[in-house]
DNA sequence: GTCTACAGTTAGAATTATTCTAAGTAGTGT
DNA sequence: ACACTACTTAGAATAATTCTAACTGTAGAC
């Protein structure tokens, strides 16, 4: 396993194994953010040894709450993910379904700010994500 | 079924059902954004006809196509519906898992405008949501 | 008024995504 | 080598949703 994997989960508390630096070396090297299944189907085919569907979705959970993993809820049914950890948010092509991130300079007149109501006063808010739908332009 | 409830469904091209009639009354009368499965049983239990969880999800997905709710995703696993059809976002609170429409004049800096970048050049946006995660303040 | 056709509803089976379980495996420290 | 612990495995179990085929019930044709 890479060097740079390796030291990457380390830096995020999770014990380097190969299963695990697999699916994030894969995730790291792709942005179409990958369902479960998908990230089973594109590993297991690229692993020596054999990989089993729950050790995709303990992985993903686990590499999720490390912080080395985004979860990414925009359709009904399935959580994608996406190594993309900085703070952005997604456009969602409503024809293809696809999912492409968009970075926060991309969006003019940020950072939000909270008017002040009710929810600015009973609530902190901690973070905050964007998605945008539409279609390619013809 | 009263007169409201009906006239609404007509406006969409839906034909007012009971069952249809019921769900949607439900939908209008709370601001919990229930799942299909917090419906069924709400709605089981004050229907004087057995209502079938087949029918909840037909119904449900005849009214988002109708325009009469809108689908709402912000957890895996499941979806959630909102009578609010009108442009608005949402805030989560990742203590209780509630969740809590935020109207856009509670967001400063709105309308939004994408910058000059690949995204705004090569996709028309139509529509965007922001969802907000946070806490109660204690 | 009856007949027919069709859209809506139903119970339960099927499917899909995810989690659980119990057993097996490997690496680390002793 | 030995035991401990964490990881992985295959397959079972669960949960959300959709499908299927049979059963209404109402609207329009006659």
């Amino acid at each position: 396993m890479s060097y740079e994997i390796e030291q990457l989960l380390l830096k995020h508390g999770v014990k380097p194994t190969p299963q695990r630096a697999v699916i994030t070396q894969f995730l790291l090297s792709t942005h179409s953010h990958p369902t479960a299944d998908e990230v089973f189907q594109a590993v297991s085919e690229s692993l020596p040894v054999p990989l089993s569907r729950a050790t995709v979705y303990n992985t993903l959970n686990c590499l999720v709450e490390a912080g080395v993993l985004i979860e990414v809820v925009v359709e009904p049914g399935k959580s994608r993910y996406d190594a993309n950890t900085t703070q952005h948010h997604h456009f969602v092509d409503t024809e293809s379904g696809k999912i492409i991130d968009v970075r926060p300079e991309e969006v003019k007149n940020l950072p939000l700010k909270l008017s002040e109501g009710f929810l600015d006063g009973a609530f902190d808010v901690e973070d905050y994500r964007i998605t945008f739908f539409g279609k390619r332009k013809s």
